[in-house]
DNA sequence: TGAAATAATGTAACCGGTTACTGTAACCGG
DNA sequence: CCGGTTACAGTAACCGGTTACATTATTTCA
């Protein structure tokens, strides 16, 4: 038997485990990826944790979760980076363009999930096709079910998934006569309780018949939607139209079962860390994956039947 | 200005982070602490990622996130232990009884969720009153909505919830004169995909008109169940009425609202942490705790009016 | 002002592995 | 059976901090 069995053998029968720390000083290496959230209010996170924890796990790494947020940026250090990891997934606005040239320079790999690399640094990224199926949902709003005062939730300011949703909105409105509005734009943070409470708001101080429809930028944000309408009697979608985006799995069963655009959190998780890898293991990695999305008609913006009569 | 400060300041100017790994070694503490699950597969870990993060965030230690289950744990070593942590969360059937027996007689700080300490191990552990709200929750179903032949999918097989929660079932149905049959019993895993696909053979072997009730074992495998019963047609509740476990946000969106278990799973994340950090701080935490449960009613067994006519 | 208390600095060992290098034993083909 | 290759064993330096202790500078106050 080679020396290199037996030694495994022993190891196993001893339950020994070498210290990681030890480990990790003298090898230069942590076999430690981390991921940086802004927060972990949403049930879009799921999906997107299999697919990066279902690599990490197949490789053999550990995965180190932190979050981390524009607000909190002066006051902390990012939990994640260069002294205790390997490389990193980042979805988060906290480190900010210059941050991220700054760790990259290092050369400290890094991956961008649902964010473009600043325009000098050549740092992966995959995220998911915002703009142009935004304008097509909308579009659907105006031309199919003809609603032309539409409501926006938008996503935390730094959120890029959030400011291109945001653009393809505005796009849609401009490309079909429609003026933009202010005023029919809220923050919803792609949270439910946020949105709910904005709805509320919105409605409470008179905005009760000023809008036909609801773009809630996203899955979640459309719980929260659905509910401030329900409470307040108003018809989904007879009188007011509620699209999201994610198509998260309880999509389809909301009440009304929702509209919304399929996107592939868990290939994005799965992929992104792929990228990570790549660059860990190859020193290689190329640029920008944009996966495409697709509109899925249910009941919530007045297509299909109501399931339940 | 004080020396330290100085340091600090520099420290902060040259953007100096400390070697993880040299402080490791040198101190024998990881400022880490593990979170051991079985899965992702399941929106239940959203709120309780939360819960535990928020407080490990508070306390400055970093999360190391993993997941090791029964099946696995034969091919691999947990992935979280004494040679990379401080201290870990277990919510996971991976580790056994006396793994965790092993682990807590060498001082390894451990809190248990959702799961009961082994008899003669002293180590704290954090979970929610299963047993007699499910008996509630079936006896509901059984006296108010008159409902007799009740499907339970139960979850994983170690999980220690879904045993719980199957016992309460089984004495609801014992002391209501109904008596139990193996046949109603399938394995949803407390998962939706799998709970779809269970009870669409379920139905199409010949179980279509043999139950007028689903205990879905959890409110993530109700998606699934009532995406299996709204694609076979049938009517919930009026044919089956529909029960769930956890309350998750959802739930009272789904179609019909969903009537459910609330569980506060956000503060059983946070507890758990909290106890952790009690036993890595003063070496002391006491014993089991249970947080209480609700039933929420909504339309899905039958009671409130559906929302949408 | 001088002795004691306190603060700062200097030094070396150590945490538990990895890495590189040197030396010895086993193996192989001609 | 020998030279050359390969496998294994032994040794020491090193990774980048922490810790403990000894030394020197500064402050405090009788």
């Amino acid at each position: 038997m080679e020396v290199s069995e037996r030694l495994q053998k022993v190891m196993t029968e001893m339950r020994y485990v070498p210290h990681a720390a030890a480990r990790h000083l003298a090898s230069r290496k942590t076999r430690v990826v981390g991921l940086l959230l802004n927060n972990l209010h949403n049930d879009f996170f799921v999906p997107l944790l299999n697919g990066v924890e279902a690599v990490v796990r197949q490789k053999g790494y550990n995965l180190i979760i932190a979050t981390y947020h524009a607000n909190i940026r002066n006051e902390t250090q990012p939990p994640i980076g260069p002294h205790n990891t390997d490389g990193m997934l980042v979805f988060s606005d906290g480190l900010m363009d210059n941050d991220l040239i700054a760790l990259n320079s290092l050369g400290f790999p890094m991956v961008l999930v649902h964010r473009t690399p600043p325009a000098d640094a050549p740092i992966p990224s995959v995220t998911v096709e915002n703009i142009e199926i935004t304008k097509q949902l909308i579009e659907h709003l105006i031309r199919v079910h003809g609603r032309s005062r539409i409501l926006f939730l938008r996503g935390p300011i730094h959120q890029e998934d959030s400011a291109r949703r945001e653009l393809g909105y505005r796009r849609a409105l401009e490309e079909n006569g429609i003026p933009y509005d202010e005023g029919l734009v809220l923050n919803g943070e792609f949270e439910r309780n946020v949105s709910y409470a904005e709805l509320n708001r919105f409605i409470e101080n008179g905005g009760k018949g000023k809008f036909d429809a609801v773009f809630t930028g996203d899955d979640d944000a459309a719980i929260g939607v659905l509910r401030s309408l329900q409470a307040h009697g108003i018809r989904v979608p007879e009188e007011v139209a509620v699209v999201g985006f994610d198509d998260l799995g309880f999509a389809p069963f909301l009440n009304p079962p929702l509209t919304t655009v399929r996107a592939p959190t868990e290939a994005v998780g799965r992929i992104a860390t792929e990228k990570l890898f790549s660059l860990l293991e190859n020193d290689f990695s190329d640029g920008v994956v944009i996966l495409p999305t697709e509109i899925v008609y249910r009941r919530s913006c007045g297509c299909a039947q109501a399931t339940y009569s």
